[in-house]
DNA sequence: AAAGCTACCCGCCAAT
DNA sequence: TGATTGGCGGGTAGCT
């Protein structure tokens, strides 16, 4: 995890607790982590760390983590964007956080790929960096090796998913329970950045209301077009507008959610959840659930659980 | 797991 | 003239 001069405290924390805390059944600590900086002290806005590593860590790291600065627009030494263009090179897994995709793209790195980062940076960074297809609706962009996540929070969701990607969704799902964090959140940025005046927001607000009330029955779209007093078309986009998905998607998304939370609090069967969640049968709830989670119903609720009968007395 | 089919999504355009 | 709406249809994601 790197360290330079006006670093966001968060980004570089919530990684080091994150992946130090990764362990596997027996209890072997999965990550070694190592914090480097160009100089013994680094000064943040609340704090001086002295970091234990040098950039020359920077050469025998798997994965790099850079976290955002507080200010964007501020240069990063150079040396420092050679090391880690080195690094990159050599094949090195390389993740941002924040507004650290300025620090990936600085470095070239981002050049013709698709990244992420704050909302509230993501015009500055694609009219920086032209070449740069900037995405400023999702938690986090893989593309294999260079990773990119939105602000400070996305770095648990981007954490979760590289221990996801490297020791499998159990791992992963038990991290999450940890840091009290779902294994996945659905929806993306989107869900975060403001759309419109709260008033004007609540259009659509009683019509998202009855469908979580009665997520048991069919919703066609035109169902809920007529119950939201608008045709298809523009429920369609007025959906884009104000949620930021599609109501398919969000229909989607919320019977899942839905179905977790009966998974963690109730001993309902996966059979029973589906219909009460308005799954045609248990095995389209699996489906969707592994689709979306990256773990079935059974795991889920064991991990989830397992926590309330052991007590936390792993917990943070 | 494969396949057919339905419903959805969204670009486009005309109407308001 | 610009903004919003509603309908159409092609392509397709997801359900049976």
């Amino acid at each position: 995890v790197l360290a330079f001069d006006g670093m966001v405290l968060a980004d570089l924390a919530t990684p080091c607790d994150l992946f130090s805390r990764a362990q596997d059944a027996t209890g072997r600590e999965l990550y070694d982590v190592r914090v480097c900086s160009q100089n013994a002290r680094v000064v943040g806005s609340h704090v001086q760390l002295e970091p234990p590593y040098r950039l020359d860590e920077l050469r025998r790291a798997d994965t790099i983590i850079v976290p955002g600065g507080e200010d964007p627009s501020r240069d990063v030494p150079d040396v420092l964007l050679l090391e880690l263009t080195r690094a990159a090179r050599r094949g090195a897994r390389i993740a941002s956080v924040c507004s650290g995709a300025f620090v990936l793209a600085a470095a070239g790195l981002l050049d013709g790929l698709r990244a992420t980062t704050h909302w509230l940076a993501a015009d500055a960074l694609a009219r920086r960096y032209p070449r740069i297809e900037v995405d400023a609706n999702v938690l986090y962009v893989d593309n294999g090796n260079i990773l990119t996540s939105a602000g400070a929070a996305a770095a648990h969701d981007l954490c979760l998913y590289l221990v996801r990607r490297d020791f499998g969704a159990q791992v992963a799902a038990y991290l999450a329970r940890c840091a009290v964090m779902p294994l996945e959140r659905a929806g993306g940025q989107s869900q975060f950045i403001v759309h419109r005046p709260p008033e004007e927001a609540l259009s659509l607000a009683p019509v998202l209301g009855y469908i979580a009330q009665n997520l048991r029955s069919d919703h066609a779209l035109e169902t809920i077009a007529r119950r939201a007093g608008m045709s298809v078309r523009t429920l369609s986009r007025q959906f884009r507008k104000e949620v930021g998905t599609t109501p398919a998607a969000w229909v989607a998304a919320e019977r899942v959610r839905r179905a977790q939370l009966l998974l963690e609090t109730t001993a309902m069967s996966i059979e029973q959840i589906a219909s009460e969640v308005g799954l045609g049968s248990a095995s389209v709830l699996r489906e969707r659930f592994t689709k979306t989670l990256g773990t079935t119903p059974q795991q889920y609720r064991r991990v989830f659980q397992a926590d309330r009968s052991q007590g936390s007395a792993r917990a943070v």
